[in-house]
Order: structure tokens, then C-alpha cells, then sequence
DNA sequence: AAATAACTTAAATATCCATTTAAGATAAGA
DNA sequence: TCTTATCTTAAATGGATATTTAAGTTATTT
């Protein structure tokens, strides 16, 4: 009758398990058996305790959201604009290379945005939505134009697709091309990078 | 000892019905049944012509290269370097768009770009690093930089990742985030856009 | 025309994974 | 302590897909 806490404790194993490997490998690359060998259960064990694969991804989604430490995104009303937007790509992209929960939470989410499953639409709009919202107010900002422009979309496809770069860069063997590993350095000159990058794109598309 | 040509013919349409599969929805999401199945063939031929499906993978992509008409990106050096970084980009973007074997090589190139298979590194590096010295003499032209320099392999990155923003603008329902289909004026702009913000990124940085 | 290499095919096999089953072990309440 | 719900596990099942086999068929050469 009563609940037993080493199944709780199992259950919190595979969650934390999976958040890990859907986070490295997406959803698809990702087996259940790799998941429950690190979390050391046996795969029957997710069909009891999740049902099956796909809910077991929207719950890690749900827990890497919950369990994350501080926002996703930084935001910061009392500087201006321009500084906002440098904020947050820097804090988009330290928290991606970051071990933990929050780098886990931040590779979920580039991992679903690289390759959408489509199984996580409803947590999508709850969890992904509003922070659509703070880079789409930083733009329209910037521009001085409505955040329903369509050059403030084009403009966050552009921010968001150049982060999205830091996910392929390993296996497409980035390194190479740059010549040397991808050092913590490195990743921080290249947030710099786009920053700068973008925050002229921005001005120049708002003058056209 | 003779050999027949309705084999010839056969192994043809195989490594055509491939190139159209693999560009559609890239290595991992084709089965070699299906491509048999648009090819006429049964699932055997793959192995008796090819051997298996990573050396058709590879072939279909030798064959695509060769089979597009005229260069993958637009080249021009009686233009200022800021109207070949236009006519790059709009070039690389129609051509994903376009139907036939340009747009099948096309795809395939950003496939493999959002999803390495790492299959094809011998002919990437054959077919695909020539073409990347394009993109790099432009961008270096513009900052007035040296080819190697950081700043341009930045650059690089950054207009290489808008572009690949093409390819998962489908799935991760763009069109929704848009309120519009993705009709061929909507990707044109997009084009523009992104020839614009990059023009003026590049320049940004080259200042820095 | 006979021989044989070149091709084609249907069916078998193998592999990988998710999912399910069914039986065994254990903790909590009576 | 005994019962029972709660877990845990090994093994079975099933579906999808790549690969191989082995037995055809056909074109070419001699």
C-alpha cells in the first residue's frame, strides 16, 4: 500500500539519466537501453515508470526546465537595448557549454530546435514561448519597429540560427576548420562575435 | 564476360532515386526500400551495385555534384565584393528552393551540414572545400582581412548557419511563428535579409 | 547454339530497438 | 507476522530496416 522510496529514487535516476542523453544525442540517436544502463535500471523500468520513450522525453523536458538554476536567458530592463541583446547571447551560449542543469536544459533546447520531434508542442508553448518573447522585445527595440515586423522575425531566425552553430561544431569538426580546439576562450570570442555580428544586422535591416 | 546495359540502366535510376531520398530527408530518415521502391529495383540491387547503403550514400553524392548544372554558388569578380556576397547567398538559397538536380545537390550539402554522417569526409573535403575558399575570399575582401583571420571564419559561420536555417523552417513550423506560408517571395526576403544583416555584420566586425 | 558472366529477384537472415509480459523481491501497513 | 501493493528484473515479443543468400533470368561472347 504504501509508496516506497527506492522506486522514487530509481524514477529520479532515469529522469536525470535521460535529460543527459536526449540533451548529447537528441531524441531519436538516444536508445532507452543507453538511458537506463547510466541510470542503472533496467528498460523495463521506463515503460513503468514513463510508459514509454516519448512521454519520457517530455518529462526530462519538464524536469531540465524545472530543475535549471536561475533564468534561461538573461534579461536585464535597466540597461539599454543593445546591451541587452550582447546579455543574452553571451548568457545563451555560456549556458549551452555549461555543465549541469542549466547547459543540460540549454542543449534540450537547441536540440529540439535543430531537430524538432514535435513531442513536446504543449511544453513548447508554456516553456520556449516567453522566451521567444524577451529576444523578439530586444529586437523590436533595437529597431524601433513592431515585434510582429516581419524583419524582427528574420532577425531572430538569424540570432537563433548562429547559436544554433555551437550544436553541429563539434561533429562538424569545427575544429578543424578553425585550427584549434574549441576552447572555453574560444567560445566566448565567438558569442562576442555574433553579438557584434548581429547587432549591426539588426541596425542596417531596420534602416532599409 | 559481356556487359548488359539494362543494368547500367538499372544502377542509373537507383543512384538518381537516391540523390532525391537522401536530399529529402537525409541519411538516417531514408530506407534504402524506399529509394528501391522509386527506383523500380528491389532492395538487393543496393547491394549487388553498390554494396551498401553508406557507399550509396557517398556515390549518390558524387553523382549529385556532378550532375547539377553550373556551380553550386554563384562566383563574379566583376562585381564589388558586397554585391558577390549578395549574389552568393541569393544563389545558395535559390538553389536549395529549386527543383532538379541543382537543388538536389543543394539540399544534400545542408543536409549533411545540419546532420553530419561523417561518410563523405573524403569528398566533402573534394568537393565542398573549394567551394567554402569562395565564400572566404568574399568575406575577406570585404573586411580587408586575410583569409585565416578569426574574424572571417566567424563570418563564415555566422552566413553558413542563416542559411541552414532552410532547412528546418518546415519542420519547426516557421510558417506558423511567420502566420504565412512559405511561399517563394517569403524566401526571397528571407534571402535578402539575410544578405543585408550579413553585409553589415561583416563590416561591424572587420571594425572592431 | 552453348557457355558463362552479368544481372535480377524473392525470400531468408540479422540487427537494433522499443515495448510488453510475467514472475520474483521487497517494503509498508494490518 | 502476514498480506499486499509496490517495485524490479530477465526474458519474450514485435516492428522496422539493412544485408545476404541462393536460385532464377538474360545478354554477350565464342
Amino acid at each position: 500500500m504504501g509508496q516506497r522510496k527506492d522506486g522514487i529514487e530509481k524514477r529520479r535516476r532515469i529522469l536525470a539519466s535521460a535529460c543527459q542523453v536526449f540533451a548529447e544525442k537528441g531524441y531519436h540517436a538516444a536508445s532507452v537501453a543507453d538511458i537506463c544502463r547510466r541510470a542503472g535500471a533496467n528498460v523495463a523500468a521506463v515503460n513503468y515508470y514513463f510508459g514509454n520513450k516519448a512521454s519520457l522525453y517530455a518529462e526530462a523536458w519538464q524536469e531540465a526546465y524545472e530543475k535549471r538554476v536561475g533564468p534561461v536567458f538573461a534579461e536585464a530592463d535597466d540597461v539599454v537595448p543593445e546591451e541587452q541583446l550582447r546579455l543574452f547571447i553571451h548568457s545563451l551560449i555560456r549556458n549551452f557549454t555549461e555543465q549541469g542543469s542549466r547547459g543540460e536544459f540549454t542543449r534540450l533546447y537547441l536540440m529540439e530546435l535543430a531537430n524538432p520531434t514535435g513531442l513536446i508542442s504543449n511544453l513548447w508553448h508554456k516553456l520556449i514561448e516567453p522566451r521567444r518573447q524577451v529576444l523578439l522585445k530586444i529586437i523590436s527595440k533595437i529597431m524601433g519597429a513592431a515585434e510582429s515586423d516581419e524583419k524582427v522575425l528574420f532577425c531572430e531566425i538569424s540570432i537563433i540560427n548562429q547559436c544554433r552553430s555551437l550544436l553541429t561544431v563539434r561533429r562538424n569538426d569545427l575544429e578543424y576548420l578553425m585550427g584549434q580546439p574549441l576552447s572555453p576562450e574560444l567560445i566566448h570570442r565567438l558569442a562576442d562575435h555574433i553579438a557584434s555580428f548581429s547587432l549591426a544586422g539588426i541596425k542596417a535591416v531596420a534602416d532599409r
